[in-house]
DNA sequence: CTTATTTTCGGTAACGATTGCGTAGTTTTA
DNA sequence: TAAAACTACGCAATCGTTACCGAAAATAAG
């Protein structure tokens, strides 16, 4: 088995002591030019490179962060991770992805995988079954630096970054209003979930702003995100019935929007309601029919979150003041006027 | 600052020496029933997690293993990811993501960073640019165990897996002339790759056993994987002059047959090139033309690269056989008959 | 030419865990 | 009852690195 070069061995070949040759290479002002030099040399002839591990046991910080997200195939989270990755890599650290897949469990036991895993700081988004937040307090209270994005947790005090969702929303639905829609249905997340509550509260303000009253039966929650197609099916049977009279859909997520396209398009029925959803998809606009959608500034999303955390896990004194960036959605109007 | 509690702790708040602490955490037997009981009651209630920096450096294994592709914002990709993390939290494996933006001199800084980062293994899918393999070969000899998926190295011995590109190509242009079509264009990659190699092989054979002449005016490489939108459209253009007389394109990725769809809806002559593409899009059967497509076993590849490295890492003797997995791809033709 | 001061380096104790070896104390065997 | 064997535990080295402390040389100050 492959075994690297040491300071130990240099050291040896050298007939210097490890601390010289240690401090040779961290380049200290304790250790003449010339030894330097030597010490220098011969590490680049036999590859000498520094044990990682040594170095982040013994500085009891191992340069990783952790990713808890509930999963990596989505075009959304997928442009996220490639914005936090580019900054990672760019201030040196590595980069530990855990999916949740939307299970609590799975969040748990990936939360203390990661911590026991020494990483320096986590980047969590929350998973949509999460109701209990022991885990992530706790791990918090002890002094783990943690920072949301998309997905993010009122109850803990730290940095975080999501979409400008009540905005979004608002200009969503406001659009369709504009165009002429009456029966404006809201399709969307668990309830839990801070996206949800903020694009809920946008489509509401949009309504009020326009004298619409609510309608509570238009909002239909999908409580597994649209794992399960059954759940996207009942929404769209839902809104297909006479009462509800449902003209629009505002849809609050990327798999949501594109289930309910494919279950109105095998219905026949795809013009009966117009959609306008959150997708970060890069064939959206290759879609027939063409649907409306808001685009989510996800790598820049992913960028701002590695650098707060970073900030966060390299600040000497503790932090107190804590921002929550909110990012503009992109929204995108392909659809046609109500007549 | 968070300290996590270690068995120094314990042996002394139990005044027992650290050794039985360890023996009776990792269950040993040589240590007393009555020992193990306290020790373990006690680490679980102080919260104790082994320090796996700790452990690593002791046994020299980090129990973590590097990726190495392209892109994780590709559907392709990050459906392969899935698979890997699955399998890998399955068995304990941490993974480290990197990604080469299809750059050769990120490839080879990636992978020193994780050999010097002491990943157990590294799973790679080449960079499109690259030519020289030096940067692998080394680490390879020098023992560190590797894994190809989906863009394999035939220079280096040990475990692939990748698409039975050979077959879906064939398979792909034989339904095209079967449909009567006669003038198929191969839009694909950049040429040093191996997917590419082998699905220009499947085109070719599916013509020769056909009877068609093999034209190299109809394949058209792009180099820059389609990242860059002149490529498509001068591709594009270049199938659309009069003397090249295609009437359906075999395209080789994801993002080109997007790409090549959208400049082909801009001029308004979609119903000009019938399409057939690789691609595993999640919505690509809500296109609109539909087009036909390949798509790959991504997550499954991703499983199945995991197990493969977790074997080479685990194996306690070195190992000399060595498989290339083909998984069959699966086509979708959405297309209508040449008339 | 002494006495300070600086430069340069070595010894050694950590970091947290594992493990071979030694050894009391107990039990088994002859 | 004495020798042999076993049980249960402690000591200390080790993994590769860093950092504190001390101490020879080398230089500067008096």
């Amino acid at each position: 088995m492959y075994r690297a070069a040491t300071i130990k061995q240099i050291a040896e070949a050298l007939c210097v002591s490890i601390s010289t040759v240690s401090r040779a290479l961290s380049d200290s002002h304790e250790v003449s030019a010339e030894t330097k030099r030597i010490v220098l040399e011969y590490a680049k002839k036999i590859n000498y490179h520094s044990n990682p591990i040594a170095v982040s046991l013994k500085r009891g910080r191992s340069n990783s962060i952790g990713v808890l997200l509930s999963d990596v195939a989505s075009s959304f989270f997928s442009q996220v991770i490639n914005g936090i990755e580019s900054i990672a890599y760019e201030k040196g650290y590595h980069v530990i992805i855990t999916q949740s897949h939307d299970s609590f469990e799975r969040e748990v036991t990936n939360m203390s995988h990661l911590a026991s895993r020494s990483v320096d700081g986590i980047l969590v988004s929350m998973s949509s079954q999460t109701t209990n937040y022991e885990h992530i307090t706790s791990l918090h209270e002890r002094g783990m630096p943690i920072v949301f994005f998309d997905r993010i947790l009122d109850e803990i005090e730290t940095f975080k970054v999501t979409t400008d969702n009540f905005k979004a929303a608002y200009e969503a639905t406001e659009v369709l209003l504009k165009k002429g829609f009456k029966g404006i249905g809201h399709l969307t997340n668990a309830p839990q979930l801070s996206i949800t509550i903020e694009r809920l509260n946008g489509y509401m303000a949009a309504l009020k702003a326009n004298q619409i009253p609510f309608d509570e039966r238009l909002v239909f929650y999908c409580h597994e995100g649209g794992r399960n197609p059954q759940e996207i099916e009942t929404a769209i049977d839902h809104y297909l019935t006479k009462e509800i009279k449902a003209d629009a859909l505002l849809i609050s997520s990327d798999r949501i929007s594109t289930s309910a396209l494919r279950v109105l398009k095998r219905l026949g029925k795809a013009d009966q309601l117009t959609i306008i959803g959150f997708s970060n998809s890069d064939v959206i606009d290759l879609l027939s029919p063409g649907i409306s959608f808001i685009r989510q500034r996800a790598f820049e999303m992913g960028e701002i979150a590695a650098e707060m955390l970073i900030k966060l896990i390299e600040s000497k004194y503790p932090i107190y003041e804590f921002e929550t960036k909110l990012l503009d959605g992109e929204l995108h109007w392909k659809g046609k006027e109500k007549i």
